[in-house]
DNA sequence: TGCCAGGCCCTCTTTAGGGCCTT
């Protein structure tokens, strides 16, 4: 696959149009089939964490009243991400986050968002369900650590990715699957994978 | 511990409703 980075936040809410804030980000790059290179941090946002989120992902106020400011860590893991493409776990979660913080502090990327849960849909409609926790018991992939972290979360969901392009070239004797090509994979309907590989998988081949 | 949002998807659909998934 061409490089990635795969990123998972850790917020106060489901919605910032709500007002809910980023307590976490980490960001997982992998190139050539692996993780080469990570960022993580909490951020302290100014806002309160509910008692149900707290106990949900383990972060609580008092570790993010000690944590760096949020606009020092978004521009931090803004300019760790740079242009290459993002993967998330149901991204437009987290793209609804990204682009809020970081118009917060003046700044956007561009760049194309895939989803590793539209894609594993496809790929694994067999799965128990898409849940990040559910995909990695089921494909034996390593917990590297208390979910909903972000670390842990952002590491599984590269380690996910990573299996999805390896089942999609096992499947369908692809030499490659590009970043564009999962994002074809998740707008297509369920019954139209194949033809959506024989349509756009000879393109990705080698392209990565 | 979730009542809050929203995009995506499925079907007992399309003039709609509801489940999934994220925190």
């Amino acid at each position: 696959m061409d490089p990635v980075v795969v990123i998972d936040f850790e917020t106060t809410g489901l919605s910032p149009d709500m007002g809910d804030r980023a307590t976490e980000i980490a960001a997982v790059f992998i190139r050539d089939g692996r993780i080469v290179d990570q960022y993580q941090s909490l951020m302290n946002a100014g806002v309160r964490i509910p008692s149900f989120i707290e106990h949900l992902t383990g972060i609580s106020n008092a570790m993010v009243r000690e944590a760096p400011p949020a606009s020092q860590v978004m521009a931090e893991v803004a300019d760790f991400v740079g242009d290459y493409p993002l993967v998330a776990h149901n991204a437009s979660f987290d793209r609804k986050f990204w682009d809020a913080e970081l118009a917060r502090i003046g700044r956007r990327t561009p760049q194309a968002f895939a989803c590793s849960m539209l894609v594993s849909r496809r790929v694994l409609p067999q799965a128990p369900n898409h849940k990040l926790g559910t995909l990695v018991e089921y494909a034996g992939l390593p917990v590297t650590g208390r979910y909903h972290r972000a670390q842990a979360d952002a590491e599984m969901a590269a380690y996910l990715t990573l299996y999805l392009e390896r089942a999609l070239m096992e499947r369908f004797g692809l030499q490659a699957v590009s970043h564009d090509l999962l994002g074809r994979i998740q707008r297509t309907a369920k019954t139209q994978l194949e033809n959506c590989i024989a349509r756009y998988g000879g393109a990705a081949a080698g392209s990565g």
